[in-house]
RNA sequence: CGAGGUGUAGCGCAGGGGCUAGCGCGUACGGUUCGGGACCGUAAGGCCAUGGGUUCAAAUCCCAUCACCUCGACCA
């Protein structure tokens, strides 16, 4: 490719805005250009690594036998009632009517379009297991899409079924995904890029867990272990928390006056936040009458994820006025309140001498003893896990990482096949609903995290297998004649083995180097009278800034070794 | 959806009721340079986001709308 005709711009200045790095780069690289809100087009330089992120992607699933199909992007609101996700599924997914006014979608996920495909289609236990795949524009409308390509509306995916006859078979073959992935962000050029334990979310099913990309850009919060092999994303996360044991007494009213947060009671009783209880409230989406309290240790803080799942509906922070419950002394002894669930986390479990609300303006009770004063049926995991506590398996300190979600695995079970009445027939000539899992991988999102991952203050540093081109081929001085003549004969040699992006610019050196590096092209070739004075070439590795000399006759020879190398080490 | 911010040339920005709307980068042409974003000269490029007011006069003031950005809520 010739660098005056590759459709594309370097930019000096940046858009305004822009935070996160990959999005900085890949747009002064002119890589990508915005053309709505979380809606981008890739430039030709871009297109080349996401197909390069593809064609491993697909070598990775078809040697594990997956299928690859394609299905619609568009779909009829039948297809979705069946599962019933036309109406559970909020606004990020499109609706819209057709010309003959019937209510379609833009796919946003394509189990529904899977099962379809595969109903009355595979009809005997002996077809199974299978997998199909696709590589597929999506549409989610994000309600805050950002950074660039890290989070967008729209993006290619790579998303995956597979259809077992046994739970047993699942595991199996989920295994073997598991390790697909880890192969494909592997190749791709990721250095950290873990499993970790996920909620399933939406999805329904038993056991997720995703892939995430351990980057500061990362949105994701991830708790590691350092010691053993615990890894979970925070919405699941668990830890130890160490108990803490006060002296017990007495329960006993105090005098708070306007200490309302715990740092003020705190403060006002001279104890640490660990020995007060916090109640934290939240209103039920959907049931405006139901209210929810939870009581939490308080210097540890409620993961509204966790509780999102035991409540099984959405809910939101609740600012209460002091009709219903005085806030700031909302205390778990002698409460009474109607239409409330009140749950204890487990932070509480065997707690005394405590400090809580009393019910009552300006007052806390001060030794609540737990077992003594209170009939708590059962505790709750809902505390988020800080840094620092214990691990769940090993016991040793959890550390907390950003992360950025580039593939996820799911076990659906038959949530789909049930609901859409997808069945065969087993060895025994019963009908029975297949088994299902599912597995995504975002396109756009790891090009963008590879980004984040691998740069410098220079610019861009593609791993080789992915790299838009393998050789930036830079004669400096084209206006010599000698130079020019060289460089469109090596322009033409070396593209008959590599990827040669050749910058045929007359302009100054510095323009074209700072180009090569921005572009973060692995190698530069670069030619100058000055080497030509000596027939020799000087190849640059973005990576290490590493230069050598050769000679022209040996420059193919060279290239190759220096690229076998890079291949070797995965870079 | 909540809070804040920005819309003026391809990009980054300045201007702030009246005269021909500027600067830098980029682009085109000419010339001098040339191994780390060179310099000089010339030129092209604007419905000052949209709609409505106020005014003799609006890019500028007021109102509304839209778009984009940041933080939060949300999120396979």
């Amino acid at each position: 490719m010739r660098l005056t005709k590759l459709v594309s711009e370097r930019i000096k200045d940046i858009p305004s805005g822009v935070v996160a790095k990959s999005h900085n780069l890949l747009l002064r690289a002119g890589y990508i250009k915005q053309v709505s809100n979380g809606i981008y087009s890739l430039m030709p330089s871009a297109q080349r690594v996401s197909l390069k992120i593809i064609n491993i992607i697909r070598e990775e699933m078809n040697k594990i036998d997956g299928q690859e199909v394609l299905m619609p992007v568009v779909m009829p609101k039948e297809l979705w009632e069946k599962s019933g996700r036309f109406y559970s599924i909020g606004q990020e997914m499109v609706r819209f009517k057709d010309r003959n006014n019937h209510d379609m979608l833009l796919g946003m996920t394509h189990e529904e379009a899977a099962v379809h495909l595969c109903q009355n289609t595979v009809k005997s236990y002996d077809q199974l297991p299978y997998m199909i795949y696709q590589i597929q524009t999506k549409f989610r409308d994000e309600a805050r899409p950002r950074a660039g390509l890290l989070r967008v509306r729209e993006f290619i995916m790579k998303d995956a079924y597979s259809f077992h006859t046994s739970d047993a078979d699942l595991q199996n073959y989920y295994q073997i995904v598991y390790q697909a992935y880890q192969k494909i962000f592997k190749r791709i050029g990721m250095k950290n890029c873990i499993a970790v334990s996920s909620d399933s979310g939406m999805m329904g099913g038993k056991r997720a867990d995703e892939f995430q990309l351990l980057v500061e850009a990362g949105e994701d919060n991830i708790v590691i272990c350092p010691h053993c092999d615990y890894k979970a994303n925070m919405e699941v996360a668990t830890s130890i928390v160490e108990q803490q044991s006060y002296s017990d007494g007495e329960l006993e009213e105090v005098f708070t006056g306007k200490a309302k947060s715990i740092d003020e009671v705190c403060n006002c009783l001279n104890i640490p936040s660990s020995q007060t209880v916090k109640a934290v409230c939240y209103a039920v989406c959907k049931d405006s009458e139901r209210i929810v309290i939870c009581f939490i240790r308080g210097d540890k803080e409620i993961n509204e994820a966790k509780l999102k799942k035991i409540i099984g509906a959405d809910i939101a922070v609740k600012d209460l006025d002091d009709t219903l419950l005085i806030k700031g002394n909302i205390g778990p002894y002698m409460l009474n309140i109607e239409n409330a669930t009140i749950l204890f986390d487990n932070t509480l479990k065997n707690g005394c001498g405590l400090v809580c609300g009393a019910n009552k303006d300006e007052y806390h009770l001060k030794n609540l003893n737990i077992n003594r004063d209170l009939k708590v049926e059962q505790f709750y995991d809902l505390a988020k896990v800080s840094e620092g506590e214990s691990c769940p398996i090993c016991g040793k300190p959890l550390t907390i990482k950003k992360g950025i979600e580039v593939g996820n695995i799911f076990q659906l079970g038959t949530k789909y096949t049930k609901s859409m009445g997808m069945t065969i027939q087993d060895q025994n000539g019963q009908q029975i609903n297949p088994i299902m899992g599912c597995y995504g991988i975002g396109v756009g999102r790891s090009l963008a995290g590879i980004v984040e991952e691998n740069s410098d203050e220079k610019g861009i540093v593609w791993p080789l297998a992915i790299a838009p081109w393998h050789i930036y081929l830079c004669p400096i001085r084209s206006d010599d004649e000698q130079v020019k003549s060289e460089a469109e004969k090596l322009y033409k040699s070396l593209s008959n083995k590599f990827e040669v992006l050749y910058d045929d610019r007359v302009v100054s050196a510095g323009v074209k180097l700072t180009d090569s590096e921005l572009m973060g092209i692995p190698l530069r070739v670069v030619i100058s009278p000055r080497t030509l004075a000596n027939s020799t070439a000087e190849i640059t590795i973005r990576k290490t800034g590493e230069k050598v000399f050769v000679e022209l006759d040996n420059l193919t020879d060279a290239l190759n070794k220096i690229i076998k190398k890079l291949e070797e080490n995965n870079e």
